[in-house]
DNA sequence: GATAATCCCGATCGACTTAGTAGAGAAACG
DNA sequence: CGTTTCTCTACTAAGTCGATCGGGATTATC
């Protein structure tokens, strides 16, 4: 996706680039970037000049969206969904969903228009917004 | 440890009561005991009215010390443990860095005493601080 | 000192997850 | 047509995690 983001504006991306930018195998990545499509967060043509695009603007995407999406809702813990089994103890409870909150936060307040201005600013101290 | 902790003042306590308590094998049991006498946390002493105790105060053991213990010490992500590797964008890092800090200080927030305070307040609507 | 209670250690298992591989097929472009 | 590129489904390999087993060592009590 970070990849898919600095690309966003020069039309689809062939997953081979993306694949030696990241040095994944080819294969690989294509398990990933289907899955990706599936969830909605990309688009992709086929043929000559195809590739993948980003289906919402890196402005716009959440990191936490995406790892929601692929590690699944977070801490599902002590929902009690239907049967019995573990119980927790309320007082962990508690813990848990302050570090959940804490942690989803985070997540929520990264877009990833974000990281590659962070990206983009790195080597020149930060030069875009110099005097 | 959360058993442990309730029963601290009572000396020794069986791995077969923490067992019942938490519905977990005692074999099983067994294992998260002595690895966490390794780490230095609970204290053993066999025989006959023999048992585990806590090796710190409740009030000085932060949740924190042993999630790290038993999950190892979390994102160590970037390190660039002297080869080379997968390296990540420094902009992941900032934000990696950010969550688990996030993460640490709730982590770090709480105490098995506090645990144990929230764990009696329950049921009577924090009874101990009515009017 | 014998005995019973209790902790101690190392090996092992099976289910599950995750990173990665493989092959045949379908769509787009020229 | 034919090349490029994505698409789908199945599979392997390695590691992790919850759990189990057998047998040994240590202490309290009688």
């Amino acid at each position: 996706m970070f990849e898919l983001s600095l690309r966003h504006r020069q039309g689809p991306t062939k997953i081979g680039v993306i694949a030696a930018a990241q040095s994944i195998p080819v294969r690989f990545l294509e398990l990933i970037l289907s899955q990706l499509k599936h969830g909605g967060f990309v688009a992709s043509r086929r043929g000559a000049k195809g590739g993948y695009v980003l289906s919402v603007p890196p402005g716009e995407l959440t990191v936490g969206r995406i790892i929601d999406f692929v590690d699944g809702p977070v801490a599902p813990i002590g929902g009690t969904v239907g049967d019995s089994g573990a119980e927790w103890d309320p007082a962990f409870m508690d813990m848990w969903n302050k570090v959940h909150e804490a942690v989803a936060q985070s997540y929520e307040a990264t877009t990833f228009a974000d990281l590659i201005d962070q990206h983009a600013g790195r080597g020149r101290d930060a030069g875009m917004y110099c005097i």
